[in-house]
DNA sequence: ATAATATAAGCGCAAATGCGCATATAGATG
DNA sequence: CATCTATATGCGCATTTGCGCTTATATTAT
């Protein structure tokens, strides 16, 4: 049960359902997350820890990069289930198309930089 | 989105989840819920509202008493999967299973009755 | 080793949430 | 009408959540 409320609260934040979509996509990095959704490199961390913490993603390391992506071997079936719940129902969804759009442009370097461009 | 996250908001809460569990064996009033689940009025009807306000939820008030049932005619067909995927995460949950055992006993007797035992 | 870079984590604060207490409301009953 | 009774709601407070700012960690490059 306490597994379950961790779970569904995992989804309940727009951030983190719009994190998801992008991860239905592909596999991405943290900075390419940050790119994708216009937020900050502390933000796009946080909600994906939490994601993978609920049990939704699976982590990978390549270097500097820490790569996650939906977990769909090791993610209990019921959990799959909301997943896929979630994707029909975000469907269409404009910021969602955006998010998907802006992360084919996203490259894998990271928030330095942004930074730098910022100044 | 902004229902999809109310949506999920009100699910991740073991009241709410514990609720719903009681809603998927039958429709109940707000003092069943109080009984089966052993919190108090407040609780019950702040916490039935929040999965009424999040679309799972239809009511039929009959004479004083409010009845709450799962709303499988007018719920959004992905909320409808959800619900699904909630009941079969918490099979076999013993906290639920008691749940279930004392709604049985409970009887449409408001708080009111609760009250007076109490003293 | 030093520097650069991607990500994680501590701290603090503003906002949201959960809920008890008290009270309001609305329907039932005498 | 007055009075119960079941439920809803305003208020206040303790807890949780989200996130920016900063710093720590870890890996790579020079």
């Amino acid at each position: 049960m306490r597994d379950l409320v961790k779970a569904m609260k995992a989804l309940s934040d727009e951030t983190r359902l719009r994190i998801l979509n992008l991860l239905l996509e592909r596999e991405c990095c943290v900075c390419e997350v940050m790119q994708a959704l216009d937020i900050s490199q502390t933000r796009a961390s946080r909600n994906l820890s939490a994601l993978y913490d609920a049990g939704f993603l699976k982590l990978r390391k390549d270097g500097l990069w820490s790569l996650y992506s939906i977990d769909n071997e090791e993610m209990r079936p019921h959990f799959a289930d909301l997943v896929e719940a979630v994707r029909k129902e975000l469907e269409g969804n404009e910021v969602i198309a955006l998010d998907r759009k802006r992360l084919k442009k996203a490259k894998r370097v990271g928030p330095g930089c942004v930074r730098k461009c910022a100044k």
